[in-house]
DNA sequence: CTTCGTTGCTCAATCGATGAAGCAAGAATT
DNA sequence: AATTCTTGCTTCATCGATTGAGCAACGAAG
């Protein structure tokens, strides 16, 4: 039994196979091991001699048949769209610092924006015994909650907002209203004339790309401009849509706006990708603002307007959420913050 | 027992519970919702009832008990250093793709590039029952792969190789000579001649960093081109980094070298942005190549040659040898791609 | 009318860690 | 000398799912 020990082994050490060696009971070990000792009266010889055993045959606990005997699972589950843009990026990477200094298990799961997946991959996360779920930018988030709530697992939207857990997630309209307002002043500081800005990315259905919609309309009424349907481009997140979209536009109606609003850098990757292609801005840059930011954008010339989500605000509101188990707020809009240009 | 069903329950339901609703025995209930029905020899009308009892009830499988009692667990681990930019976060969208496909279940953690929580990472994974972790851009992947091995785990290097386990790389050698060559020809058209180029970026004692600066220095070699020591600057991954030894060389050299060879777009990051600060190449934009790839810096100037890591290729490669077991070769180098400038 | 085969289940051990309860031996108190 | 306390352990049930072994009931074959 213990001498796969010696042959570099097969299977993994126990607590048994560690009371064997030390000559002592399983309980006793995991006494040891797992810190209250003291509490359960061993001498500190016998914990010596055990913890230096375990360290001799590279004992690692199994955290399957502990968790299945505790209470808590102390496993905190985060479900992803997208790895490719600074935002989520930066939401995975706070999420996981912020998980470990409280002494839970971050797992965290990427969905690629598919429904589906979104769903299979909650069941799996609560098969693994979360103690919550963090649904990031879900397409349906309120199903998550209901199979959370099935469960008994709380769960928290965080950047797309549903109706039956508390949200997170960024003040849309105040943000879209100030990056709209900086976008039409930067047009007439350049082009000494203000006109109406196109919208460009986003699905129309979603809270945060209807919110950002209606800021940015809020900003064209103040100063007393008419924005036209036509000039709402949500056709999606992609950044091939942001190019099919302005490549239809531009061939409809000739000539396009000067100025431009975009609603993430994933879609700017495609707006910016047809600029160049189609030279419909040669002549003159177009003066564009977009909500999210990317420090390669914030190089790119010196007429982007960014708006930065507020991440460690947003995450600080799900953990203050998480830590005092409830929240009084059904929803928490946190500021973004501005940029400014160069 | 089954009031807390009505009331919204407390406590999570199992296959007991669904045993004494449905009137039969736990592990009926356990052969039918895993599966294996009808080699168990359970009726289909019984298979029927139980099916309907589990989705009523929401149940959900206690991974953690179904993996104690299991040989595998499925559970394949990865380490990664950052999530700020295309390069890793393309590998973890890949690497949890290919995992799902085959039917484990990925866990990937970040671990910010700090050789303890490197190891900290390694040892939780464990303790899930990893049945293989890779390391990806680990700083010390020799001590992780022992962790493993100690444990009876397998492991594998990705990006940056190790001695002791099977790594997948990119050719970094190749690519960084071809990167360079196509930067000194840039250069030539951009200025009528070739000078050499500053390396700037990446770590001095890392593989992959001192593997592109023998790149760089072959393909200056080719051309009977110098490189002054003064002008490789391996000062580290971080923006400021990058900034600070630009700064430090052009106070002391006073003008600096035409062209430029840099070692990651987070290098870029600080490069670029100390361009535009200092104005030292007001009057003439550098010509630059940059060892990674970023779909704005691609948009940047036609004047930045980049080389994308081939991130599929890789993780072909690195799921080969999982679904294999093991890897002939104990270093496999991945040739990049080059994305050509416009 | 016995024997065998098949169907459709149930029983009970097991995975590894945990912790309440218990117990033996010695020290301290009455 | 008898009792109580303390120390330092061990025993055993438990968490939920899995699975080999077993068993009852029934039909078919001999």
């Amino acid at each position: 039994m213990n001498q796969d020990k010696q042959t570099r082994q097969t299977k993994k050490t126990t607590i048994y196979d560690l009371a064997e060696l030390a000559g002592t009971s399983a309980s006793a070990v995991s006494a040891v091991l797992n810190g209250n000792w003291k509490k359960r009266r061993i001498s500190s010889q016998l914990a010596d001699r055990i913890t230096r055993l375990a360290e001799e045959q590279g004992y690692a606990l199994n955290m399957q048949a502990s968790l299945l005997r505790r209470e808590k699972s102390k496993i905190i589950g985060m479900i992803v769209p997208k790895y490719d843009n600074r935002y989520f990026g930066s939401i995975v990477e706070t999420f996981e610092t912020m998980a470990r200094e409280r002494g839970l298990f971050p797992i965290i799961t990427c969905t690629r924006r598919d429904p589906e997946l979104e769903i299979e991959a909650a069941r799996t996360m609560l098969s693994y015994q979360v103690e919550w779920l963090v649904a990031t930018g879900a397409t349906d988030p309120d199903r998550i909650s209901d199979i959370c709530a099935a469960s008994g697992v709380r769960s928290l939207n965080l950047d797309l907002p549903g109706s039956r857990a508390p949200s997170v997630i960024s003040d849309n309209f105040a943000g879209a209203r100030e990056l709209t307002r900086r976008v039409l002043t930067n047009c007439e500081r350049k082009l000494g004339r203000v006109e109406p800005l196109l919208f460009v990315g986003g699905r129309g259905g979603d809270h945060n790309t209807s919110e950002r919609v209606r800021g940015f309309r809020a900003a064209h009424a103040e100063m007393g401009l008419e924005v036209s349907e036509n000039h709402i481009l949500t056709c999606g997140y992609a950044p091939e849509k942001a190019e099919i979209a302005l490549e239809a536009l531009a061939e409809k109606e000739g000539s396009l706006t000067p100025g431009m609003f975009v609603n993430s850098t994933i879609s700017l990757e495609g707006v910016m990708r047809w600029i160049k292609r189609s030279r419909h801005y040669d002549a003159r840059p177009p003066v564009v603002g977009c909500f999210d930011w990317d420090p390669f954008v914030a190089l790119l010339g010196d007429d982007i307007e960014m708006v930065r989500q507020d991440v460690p605000s947003m995450l600080n509101a799900v953990f203050d959420i998480i830590d005092q188990g409830t929240s009084k707020q059904p929803l928490i809009e946190i500021p973004p913050l501005f940029m400014g240009r160069g």
